[in-house]
RNA sequence: GGGGGAUUUCCCGAGUGGCCAAAGGGGGCAGACUGUAAAUCUGUUGUCAACGACUUCGGAGGUUCGAAUCCUCCAUCCCCCA
């Protein structure tokens, strides 16, 4: 599927916006069963330069990560950065928020940025806006994107390099469908929906999957982008998707949740400080051949292996499931697996959080 | 033996008559985190029948309408002179 080896789907990307999955080194990373993994034009153009980057052999070499890469062009920044940045057709203008120093981003320049940094799929300029948001904010923002669209894929040269569309529209079904359908006319090798889970509740994000996905191509890789919980991943798959990337395995991980068939695991709780137990039972990642008491210990303490134990043990999960998903789609039973998973979440999220006592 | 300084809520440490259940750190407890400005941020941290009441600032008395803050004695610690 890329020139560097096929990615079994559904997939799970874990991100690594400056060059690194943050606190997870290559071997361990390769361990938990991922594939592909993510980069940032904004983030590596700033520090330290796609020229560096580039002169050092490339993403992939730079940071060691033999297998394929991703790239996001930036446009998640123009809603995430948004206080520092102003946006017009020509592009977004960034504060830097390193030094503070004017960075323009084109989609001429976000598609050079990411043939220099040579990733495998590298995604077009997009215009996200956060939600709730008026629909004219919306319509604006989802035509520019498809403008955009269209002079990334024309600066577009690398042939080793796929561009994949995204499609944008906020909570509007329709403004969804026509994203989707102009963009499918565009005939890209990927598509992503973006501009999801940035204040939408679940149900919302759900019912624009619904709405965009039997607009895309067949056969062609659908990614959700930045999606996200656990539940999200098999409500996705449950929808179509092939691919996903989120930071929640890492962050969340470097912050002390845990996740785990049983629900989240806040490991600072005091109720784990005596408690024996991995933090799930039949995980092969390092985390877990230690007690969550241990664990506890690290956070408590604030020893830099806490955070590195948690979120490999995070990207190991989330691997897992969707490598059980897989497995539940090959033999048919895909329904019954995402019940199954839901049922147990549910009810550990309604035992307080309180797992296996 | 003489002189001086200290003692504050779990810890450190502000506060020197009312606006003090008492600043600020630390620690603890809980929560948040979705294409990463995040190893970050938020809330909470005397007790209770809790928009009110009660008990706290080394101990015991006292002054005052009112004391962590002023006075007396006691205890403990530190410094200086013998």
């Amino acid at each position: 599927m890329t020139p560097r080896g096929a990615v079994q789907t559904p997939a799970f990307m874990p991100v690594g916006t400056v060059g690194t999955v943050k606190g997870v080194e290559i071997e361990m990373l390769r361990a938990t069963g991922a594939e592909m993994i993510l980069g940032n034009t904004y983030h590596l153009s700033l520090r330290p330069g796609e020229e560096v980057v580039e002169s050092l052999g490339g993403l992939h070499r730079f940071c060691g990560w033999e297998g394929p890469i991703l790239t996001d062009s930036g446009g998640f920044q123009i809603f995430s950065l948004a206080k520092m940045m102003k946006i017009n057709e020509e592009g977004a203008a960034f504060r830097s928020h390193i030094d503070g120093r004017k960075i323009h981003l084109t989609p001429e320049h976000a598609i050079a940025i990411q043939e220099k940094l040579g990733s495998d799929v590298a995604m077009v300029l997009d215009h996200v806006v956060g939600l709730p948001c008026e629909r004219s904010k919306i319509e604006d923002a989802m035509h520019r994107t498809i403008r955009w669209a269209r002079r990334c894929q024309a600066a577009s040269k690398r042939d080793d390099q796929a561009l994949f569309a995204i499609v944008q529209g906020g909570l509007e079904p329709d403004v969804r469908k026509t994203c989707a359908e102009e963009l499918a006319a565009l005939d890209f090798p990927g598509y992503a929906i973006g501009g999801l889970s940035v204040g939408e509740s679940p149900e919302e994000m759900y019912a624009m999957i619904e709405a965009t996905a039997p607009h895309l191509p067949i056969g062609k890789p659908r990614y959700l982008m930045g999606v996200g919980k656990p539940e999200d991943i098999l409500n996705g798959i449950l929808r179509g998707i092939d691919l996903f990337d989120c930071v929640m395995p890492t962050r969340n991980g470097r912050n002390a949740m845990g996740f785990s068939d049983s629900g989240p695991i806040r490991i600072r709780n005091a109720q784990y400080e005596r408690d024996d137990r991995p933090l799930e039972e039949d995980c092969p990642c390092p985390a877990c051949k230690r007690s969550r008491g241990y664990l506890r210990h690290l956070f408590l303490s604030k020893e830099m292996l806490g955070p590195i134990l948690m979120a490999t043990h995070n990207l190991a999960y989330y691997q897992r499931l969707v490598q059980r998903a897989r497995t539940a789609l090959e033999q048919n039973r895909f329904p019954e697996f995402y019940r199954e998973r839901m049922d147990q979440w549910s009810q550990g999220a309604t035992t307080s959080g309180n797992t296996t006592e």
